[in-house]
DNA sequence: TTATAAATTGCAATCGATTGCAATTTTTTT
DNA sequence: AAAAAAATTGCAATCGATTGCAATTTATAA
């Protein structure tokens, strides 16, 4: 292997400093035009490659945004990461992308290390057992770009974009009762979780505005897994609900196969909603009826936020935290149409 | 803001040189180990984080591996990543992504990127539309170790992680002979990429062990959206096939959309096979027969490999190339087997 | 007590690009 | 042709950690 072709070598053939080849390498329009062109061309001849990591330690900027994602494994994750290179991709920022496994000692570490590497901002979804932001002490002491999404922590004080999962908890339910459903269970995740804390109380207010009264036999909380979810909704059912509301796609499809196995028809004898409207939420039968979460635009507005906070940053301008809610849609399928029931509208 | 604390604000506090403390906080044994301490001591207290950018620089080497993608929204692609992740997390790797969306330029920008930025290996999945590895050039000049993994280009030397595609090909086009089609329809991806071509050899190989002559008609190939599967399944209708094996299975969950609106039984009057055993393929009714596609084993794999390289490499051993193939895995279930058929064992 | 070995610490160069300031050269103006 | 302005280039310091080699201190052996 040849040594790294350096700005140096190219300097001393051409017989010029490290500063001309720098600024022509950069276009600088300080230089000569010619000794411009006379540099790159040299530059393309010895396969001189440019050394980020020694520009980045001099300007003390990477250009780099890390993202720290609760779980990978999901067809939101990567549309989020889809929205969130949108924006980056453009504006020349790379990310670097860990994942916490829902773990806070990970999320812990993801961090540290990004600090390390001296990212320029931060995107971070909250980990399920993470239930402070303690260990995010060292990016506010350095005062670097924050954005949380969608997992966040209630009432810190921060910049966040979220969904409203309030409303979709609410059109969820609300529809299921226009279907003449009057047992609603709900089988949900971690309360401790503000998706799906408010998911829930949009549940109850559904209720309540339709005068039902809340039965907490009806409401189970577990990890959403296929386990779990099996475990729980198998148990439920000893409750006779007429339709179930699952903020989760994946774990509203578990459901509707044990539905299905026990010979139940979906939607007329018990009726599903889930959450997320996934890939898989079109392609099961019956169609899933769920709540529309705008992965993709969460991460658009939650790289644009960064990015412009990045820049203020740079002009240390001080940057004011603010909340963006992103509406959500609700999606009607089969799952939870009867149709017997008068359309909507 | 406070400026960054460095190992020189350390060591101008304990008196001692930036040397000791660069040794210090690496654990070396070489310092006392009363004054390690003392230095972990303050560097906990000021908030000292380490420069990965300096070191890296001055180590010649950034602990980095650099994954190019040619899609991540699917199960697989994070299915290889988090086998990816195993790996490295233990050999304290880090992992850079980057995602051609199956574009030759993207490519190359990604492959200049991680090249710019000092990787110590890379992890490609061709895009599809990359039909050569000239923009690799900078790679092998710098004999920076690289690991092709599932898509690859037939013929070139270089290092593969691949499944036996054909041997998925076949044993899918074998059941379904088995369960007594004839006119097996193959709607495939792009034959240029090997992991369609070897499963399209699969497919003629057990016609022809079954005697069946291969008919064209019944062979397509399309992208593999949404929209061409749909216009593919149906055009491919009319030549009334008894199966269709499709090497996707979102795709053939599509066309199992399609076979239903038009009240086709399955797999009484027509089986559907896919291919990946995704998600998806274990919650659509019927469920999918696939064939298993390790993309954990393979990213576990594939990062053994690059990261042996990598070792090699620094003791300046020359590494030599090798491909390894994955056993992949015949998955039967209700969408393939006819219950008339005899059960196979 | 002196010689030798072992433990501990530090000097100074290095990794490669960037940039404020100054110097030099060229062009334009008077 | 001299003075002023503009264009072009270079010097040298800087970013922060690492490391070969040497120096110093401490412990052990003779």
């Amino acid at each position: 292997m040849q040594k790294e072709i350096t700005i140096y070598d190219i300097a001393e053939r051409l017989g010029v400093s490290a500063t001309t080849v720098s600024r022509a390498l950069n276009d600088n329009p300080r230089i000569n035009k010619k000794t411009r062109e006379k540099v790159h061309q040299l530059a393309k001849e010895l396969g001189y490659r440019h050394n980020t990591l020694a520009a980045n330690l001099r300007k003390q900027q990477t250009k780099t945004i890390g993202v720290i994602l609760h779980e990978v494994n999901s067809y939101f994750a990567t549309s989020v990461l889809a929205g969130i290179e949108k924006v980056t991709t453009p504006e020349n920022f790379d990310i670097l992308i860990t994942h916490s496994a829902e773990t806070a000692e990970r999320e812990k570490a993801n961090v540290k290390n990004l600090i390390n590497k001296r990212v320029d901002g931060i995107i971070v979804s909250l980990a399920m057992h993470s239930h402070d932001i303690e260990h995010f002490a060292p990016v506010f002491d350095r005062e670097v770009p924050l954005v949380f999404f969608d997992r966040v922590l209630q009432g810190a004080e921060c910049t966040k974009v979220v969904i409203d999962n309030f409303q979709g908890g609410y059109d969820a339910t609300n529809h299921l009762i226009g279907q003449g459903c009057k047992k609603i269970a709900h089988i949900t995740g971690d309360l401790d979780l503000n998706v799906y804390m408010d998911r829930y109380k949009g549940y109850q207010k559904a209720l309540k505005d339709h005068k039902i009264k809340l039965n907490k036999e009806l409401v189970k909380v577990c990890g959403l897994n296929k386990a779990e979810t099996t475990q729980a909704v198998t148990e439920m059912l000893e409750h006779q609900p007429d339709a179930f509301f699952i903020p989760s796609d994946f774990a509203a499809a578990v459901c509707m196969e044990i539905l299905h196995n026990k010979g139940l028809r979906i939607p007329e004898d018990i009726a599903v909603f889930g959450f997320n409207n996934d890939m898989l939420s079109d392609l099961i039968t019956p169609k899933l009826s769920t709540i529309d979460y705008p992965g993709f635009l969460m991460g658009e507005m939650a790289a644009k936020t960064l990015i412009e906070q990045i820049k203020l940053r740079r002009k240390n301008k001080n940057v004011k935290d603010h909340t963006i809610v992103i509406p959500t849609e609700i999606i009607l399928r089969e799952s939870s149409v009867r149709k017997t029931a008068k359309p909507k509208r």
